[in-house]
DNA sequence: TGACAACGTGATGAAGATATCCTAATTAGG
DNA sequence: CCTAATTAGGATATCTTCATCACGTTGTCA
């Protein structure tokens, strides 16, 4: 559903939540921490740096801290930086001819609005 | 959440859910009304030719027939020969740990339950 | 019986996602 | 000012999925 590089983010989010606040933490310990691949987990926070939602302390006694409260990050926001979300919102058997009357397209709407509303109303502080 | 495969195999098993019983139907036929790759929906129906749910007839006046009615037939029969459906069973965040207390992971699960009963329910009767 | 229409199948290729490696750039602290 | 700790980022490798190609096999029908 989401893709690893995705819930990589996620998780790493939910770890520096859990944090003392202000207090930079390394790369190495979220790569630890949350299993994910240290180099691999160096391009993600870096995606997030970019994107504002983290802040990148460099040079020693560096690491990483949140840029905003973690209540006012939802799990939406992270996902969106690393998928395409909005996939999912097709037909169920990707029919171009599909107008939305394919017999399986209802159910499969509800399910999506389920899981956007899930994305949506949790915040990175609620994850773990 | 179905990969690009288990989506065709479900087109065409929907496609041949709509013809006449018996009349063998060609690959290719199946191939240009569900938008599905020549080659590769070869290798789809050889598929699931080895699993029973549908006959080949080769050689000229050759095509593919389903082997059971198409009420009888799942879609989630079919998806399970090209994916693992199961892997969305496990912890939203994919965490080791997790025993199930993530916060994420009960309304995650709720929506799984939700999708698989869809597959469960729907048959390739009433894909189209 | 031979040509042609079909399915069968292994080899190969392209693309994207995931992961690793290595070296730079930065900064605290001795 | 030097060194160690740390993030930044390009290059490259690996894996999986999706797709194509070429050729083999089978069976019908003229």
């Amino acid at each position: 559903m989401l893709n690893q590089t995705a819930i990589y983010a996620i998780r790493a989010m939910g770890f520096l939540a859990e944090q003392e606040e202000g207090i930079p933490v390394l790369s190495s310990t979220i790569a630890h921490e949350m299993e994910i691949p240290k180099n691999f987990l160096s391009k993600i926070l870096n995606r997030l740096v970019q994107a504002g939602t983290i802040r990148s302390i460099r040079g020693r006694r560096g690491g990483f801290v949140l840029a905003v409260a973690p209540s006012e990050i939802k799990v939406r926001d992270v996902a969106d930086l690393f998928m395409k979300l909005n996939d999912f919102k097709q037909c169920f058997l990707g029919l171009s001819r599909c107008n939305g009357s394919c017999s399986l397209h209802i159910r499969w709407k509800i399910i999506v609005e389920q899981f956007e509303m899930l994305l949506d109303e949790t915040t990175v502080d609620r994850v773990l």
